[in-house]
DNA sequence: CGATGTCTTGAGTCCCGTCAATGCACGTGG
DNA sequence: CCACGTGCATTGACGGGACTCAAGACATCG
């Protein structure tokens, strides 16, 4: 890797608060890789070889059964970790929504990087402590939600989250965004069909909570409202 | 807290590994406590104060919606951890299935007590990952499984689990076991009724796949055909 | 300007939720 | 010992929200 006090994502990934000095020898453990819309970076149950940092672009996490029904368990970001340290295998597959960068690492050396970085491994803990709140809000969501609330709720952690990411210093939720997924992938975060996800598309927009300029473009008119839709907590 | 090398679930709680000195540190830091079934021992979104080790009994992890709408996000056994460290609130409420008995310890001494010690936060660290992929299958099962499998999926992991907590050599599945939960509650980990749930038990029940001795007594019968129906990767 | 893939919309069905009644185990007191 | 109450669990009848199947609309691109 050339020079990682560059990396555009220096301080959000877990990098963030390493030494020059660790930062430099993480930065030789690792390569960069560019990975195109559609491409699977790793399968579910295969050996878990690499990690890796998210550099740019949208991934989704996903998990299958046997006959080919598929949920996704979630969705990562510029500056987002991914695969399983201190694991046999992957018990997921990651696939690219747009064109993405990578900082990849191969397992083996990750972890032993880690164990001998208690900094590096804190902010990994930290890391899969909210990811771990943010897979139990989704467990709410897909237990006992309804599918206008499911999709509300997703359309607002899009735009909260496409804040975050969009920009490091202006942490604001956005009313205008491009989503990532189509409605199948839609679909397959919230648990409903396609076509379920469609209607209620088209009934948030008829009743003007949202707009919908193009297929992937949102535009949030009632934010009010579409919180008051969510459910949330 | 009198002698932790003394616990009985020294060797499988996150103190496991910890040096005798850290142990006795760490043991006077923390208080036992007895909670009794039903009771709860924090509320979602109340600030996070305490963590705590489960010495003993089953307790439920849950988030609600507003409406009252429940969803009940892990279920936690002996020598599991509970709490969120490293976290302003608690984004979930735990309460008792059992009589239990807790290893509490208060959240702020426990966080500067794991970023002195990269041993535990490493304990912490693979409990945490396991805890997020256990998640995920559970996301799996709530966005995309039919009640059958639902239920079939609960008995296998019931059976798992309560295998490995019960004995701390014999790491069997068992075929006969109580269950910790009542309908409801068993509804409230899978995204169904009550009803529903009452419904599958004896459909699987009438088909010879299970046993049902009493209220919450399960045999499993034919554990391949149950595997079958759980539609399992 | 078709060809293609994605999205939307409609009609019909089904699984599960809702509501309500019944069954069953257990405890308490007459 | 049995009547009665209480709390769960089971079962039944019914309805609805989401799924399925099938067109049709729309956008994008060669």
């Amino acid at each position: 890797m050339k020079d990682c006090t560059q990396c555009i994502v220096r301080n959000r990934a877990i990098c963030a608060g390493l030494e020059t000095d660790e930062l430099e020898l993480l930065g030789r453990l690792g390569r960069k890789q560019k990975v195109s819309k559609g491409q699977t970076v790793f399968w579910e149950g295969d050996d878990a070889v690499v990690v890796a940092n998210v550099i740019d672009g949208v991934l989704k996490v996903s998990m299958s059964l046997p006959d080919g029904r598929e949920q996704i368990v979630g969705i990562v970001f510029s500056s987002d970790f991914i695969g399983r340290p201190f694991g046999q295998h992957s018990p997921y597959s990651v696939t690219a929504l747009t064109d993405a960068e990578l900082c990849i690492f191969s397992r083996s050396t990750f972890d032993n990087f880690a164990q001998q970085h208690p900094e590096l491994e804190h902010k990994l803990l930290r890391r899969t402590l909210n990811e771990l709140d943010r897979a139990h809000a989704w467990m709410l969501l897909l237990g006992k939600k309804t599918a206008t609330e499911r999709i509300a709720t997703l359309l607002l952690e899009m735009s909260a989250r496409l804040g975050e990411t969009g920009c490091t210093i202006d942490n604001g939720a956005l009313d205008a965004f491009e989503l990532p997924l189509d409605r199948q992938q839609i679909g397959d975060v919230l648990g409903l069909t396609i076509e379920t996800v469609s209607r209620q598309f088209s009934k948030l927009k008829a009743e003007g909570v949202i707009h919908l300029p193009s297929r992937r473009t949102v535009c949030i008119r009632d934010r009010t409202r579409l919180q008051g839709l969510s459910a949330a907590a």
